[in-house]
Parts: C-alpha cells; structure tokens; sequence
DNA sequence: GCGAGTCGTTCACTAACCGTTAACAACTTA
DNA sequence: TAAGTTGTTAACGGTTAGTGAACGACTCGC
C-alpha cells in the first residue's frame, strides 16, 4: 500500500496544509496563512493563486474561504458513504419525532471524528453546536465516546496515550481513569451521554453503527437543551428511540 | 490578483486533476487514472499515496474513491455560503408542501452550476436525478436555465461559443438561436420550466435568487415526475410556490 | 503630511523534488 | 507456460517549488 511519509508529493501536502489552515481559521489573510505554517509569503501566494483557479479556495472581504469546488467534491463523496445513504432518511425522522436535532457522526483520521449529516426538527429553536462538516476531539462529545467505546482496545490505549484530553466545560472529562471506565460502561449500556459536557447549552444520548465484526461505523446523536433533555424522556424515550434507529441502520447495511 | 496560468503549483493541479477524474468516473484504478490523464503510472502513484494520508481518497474494492477528508472540507464550506444557509430551511419546507423534490443550485466555474442541496419530500417515490455535488452543464436544465438568463450578456455569449449544447434528451435544446430566445422569455417570465429536457423521467422549475444589481447566487427548482408536473399544479401552483420561496431568500440575503 | 508599519505582489535564483524510464512481483487470462 | 494485466519500487535528470530581496499600495500613530 501506498505510503506518504516522505515518500509524497510536498507541493501537495503543502496545499493541503494551507486549505486546512484557512478551515481552522475565520478567513484568515496571505500573511496570515504563511506565519501559521512558518512559509514565506510568495510561495503561499502561488499556491492561493492556483487553489482559487482550481476553487479550492475563494476570496472573501480581505479573507481566504474555503471555495465552491470542495463542497461538490465534498457532497458528491458523502453520497458514496453507504452509512450516509442508509442512515440520512432515519436522522431525518428521528428528528422530526423527537422535534430534536439529531446528527450522524463517523471516526476521521486519528482520533477525530466527522459530522457527515445534521438535521434539525423546525421549528429550530436552537443553533447547534454540532455543525456538518466540523472536527472535533472524540472524548467530549456523546457521539466521540460511543465511538471510542467501541475501537480496538490499542487503538483507544494510543488515544489515550497521544491526546491531551482538552476541557469544553466543567463537566468535560478530563481523566483518562474515568474515561477509561466510563467506556466500559458505555459498551455495556449500548449507549452514551453527553450532559453538558462540550457545552453548557446541551445534552446528548449517542448510539453507535456498528459492523459485522463490531467496529464502529458511526453514531447517531440526539441533541437538545437541558430543560427538555432529562427525567424519562432523555433515558428512557430518546435511548429507545435513537437505539431503535441505529440498529436499523446496522442491518441495512449488514445486508449487502 | 493571483492567476495560475502557468505561473500555478503544477503538483497541485495534477493532484485535482486526478481527483476529478476519480469523481467523474466510477471508482476508477491506478492505471485507468493514469492513462486518462496521460501520466505514467509512478507520478500517479505518489499523488495517490499523498492524496491517501490525506484523507482526499481512499481504496474500495480495487479502485479509489473520493475520502472523508473531502467530505469535512466540502459540509464545512457550505455551512459558510450564506446563500446555503438561508435557503436550506426553505428547501425544506417547500419540498414538505409540494410533496416533490427540491434543490438549490449555484454557479460554478465556468459554465457548470453546482447542485448544493437536495431534499426529497418522504416518502421518496422518485430517484432523483440531481445529485448533491453532481455538476452540470447550464442549458438542459430549468435551474441551469434560469441561471444563464440572468447572467451578464456577454458571459452567456462567451458561453454560447465555447461550450457544445450536449443533448441529453430529444427535448434538450441543441440549437444556439432556440436557446437565446427562449432565455429571453426565461428572464421576462422570471422562472424556467424543464420538460423533460435532462431526463424523460422528469419535468421541473427553477426560480432565479438574484443580488441586488440583478446577478444570479443561484436557484430553487423543483422536480417531479411528468403526471403530477403538468397542467395547472405544474404553471401555478407550483410556480408561485417556488417563485415564494426564491424571493423570500432574495429579501434574507439582501438585508445585510 | 510624513515615516513606520502593514499588506499583497513580482522578480531571479537554486536546491529539492516531481515525473520520467526501466525493471520488478503478483495476478489473470489465453 | 507465456503473454497480458495490475500495483509497486529504484535511480536519474530537468523543472519547479520555495527562498530572500525589493517593490507599490495602503493604514496606521504621531
């Protein structure tokens, strides 16, 4: 298999890392750019000119955006997610039953994951915290943590080993023995929560896709303010009924 | 401002230009990318194992496909089109309404249009034919249509002589003087109807979303099949729906 | 209104690298 | 078995990606 250690092509990985840049900043300048990656100044200069060509990237008042030809890559690539085709229509009516938001989660490179889908029941009477396309560390979030729950015990044990668990909020569990059984418990519960633990605003209850072999494939999470997400119907009707919903998916996608 | 002419990163430009053709194709191998793009399979190689640690693709079954990588980059930047984020909710509710499918489509580079969202009424009755992602030439459709009926005069001339009028169905209009005219009484109109121009399977319209100096962000269109899009639930009912709807995000866009 | 500080851009230059040709193992196919 | 595939390495050479220096345009504070 092919590896790129240092085996790649530079000028790529160079655009790459100025593309990610630009994503992890709010429309950040040339200079700005060329001081974050310690580059000089022309040569993010050819590399914007031939990312805007190619539209990449696109300039905004002053800023770099990421452009319009990576949003057709990026939805065209997500329709050829089999979880994304299976699990979208369930998110939907998830949503609109549980008139929460609901969003489909899948493991990213390292220990991150994606949020391929969000939907959210009108009236939408929350801005969420879990945008479609955002990246975010696996342990404080409900959906990061059944999906950690359910990743090979080395690879959890290298997460653990390499990531500095950051701290959202005060609730945000910050110590790897009590993550460590917290995951335990997850695995046996099925599912996970999220009581304010990435932002005071919200809670969450994620259940996991798992494959055949019983990896993980992905999570569904519901999302709501706390006042609406307690008692019974956080543990009781959202448990059952997001369970519900990721099992479904799991046997689709286990038929072929 | 920057052009990349021959001035560009040519690394770069030959690692999009093998992703597109793995978009434009299905799930295309090694030499398959190589030959079409006249390459010699080494220099793809490299690309391919950089483009892997990436995340921009990955293997499936013998062939490579577009990454999650992608996925992230393209959700994350839509989020921040404010023309996305304003009419999304619309989308939704107009597809909800009509019982059809809606999508919103923006311009893209040159003279394609970008299929941004989709959202199919449930239960999906159809298979739709626009594609989140999927980019399109601007003639055979009533989106596409009712886009280059906007745009300046000489940027629809330049399109006229550069670019084929494909056929896609016997109803697609093939002939350069037919066009013109009909973009005439498109844009008198204000909405461009598709019977069955793309697809015999299907008829549309599209209303225009347009700035304040009267240039296209983009378009609603609506779709569904022949029977039920036709008479007066297709000229009026629907037609004043979407014109609603495209207006309404009109009037979001411009107050700041 | 004048410098000092930005910003983006263009210009040569050169070490590094991208893409080449050639050769290889592992599989299919005839 | 031999002649096709396929993806993969290795070494080489011409191109190029990235450098530093220098430039206009612009925004500051004084």
């Amino acid at each position: 298999m092919p590896t790129a250690d240092d085996y790649g092509i530079k000028a790529t990985m160079t655009s790459h890392r100025i593309l990610d840049t630009i994503r992890s900043r709010d429309r950040p300048t040339l200079t700005e750019i060329a001081r974050a990656l310690d580059l000089s100044k022309p040569a993010v200069h050819k590399h914007l000119a031939t990312l805007e060509t190619l539209g990449y990237v696109m300039r905004r008042d002053g800023g770099y955006e990421i452009g319009l030809e990576l949003v057709s890559f990026g939805v065209y690539a997500r329709r050829r997610q089999r979880i994304y085709e299976v699990a979208r229509p369930r998110v939907v009516e998830l949503a609109n039953t549980m008139r929460e938001q609901v969003c489909l989660v899948v493991p990213g490179q390292g220990s991150e994951w994606n949020c391929l889908y969000v939907f959210t029941a009108v009236p939408a009477d929350v801005d969420t915290p879990d945008q479609e396309g955002e990246i975010r560390p696996l342990h404080a979030t409900a959906a990061g943590k059944v999906i950690l729950a359910n990743m090979d015990k080395d690879e959890v044990a290298e997460f653990l080993d390499h990531d500095s668990l950051s701290s959202e909020t005060a609730n945000t569990i910050t110590e790897r023995n009590e993550l460590k059984s917290k995951l335990q418990a997850i695995r046996d519960q099925g599912v996970a929560y999220d009581r304010q633990e990435q932002s005071d605003d919200y809670r969450g209850v994620a259940a996991p896709v798992l494959d055949d072999d019983g990896r993980p494939l992905g999570a569904i999470e519901v999302l709501g303010p706390p006042p609406r997400m307690s008692g019974k119907r956080l543990e009781e009707d959202t448990v059952g009924l997001v369970v519900s919903g990721a099992r479904d998916v799991e046997n689709k996608l286990s038929i072929d």
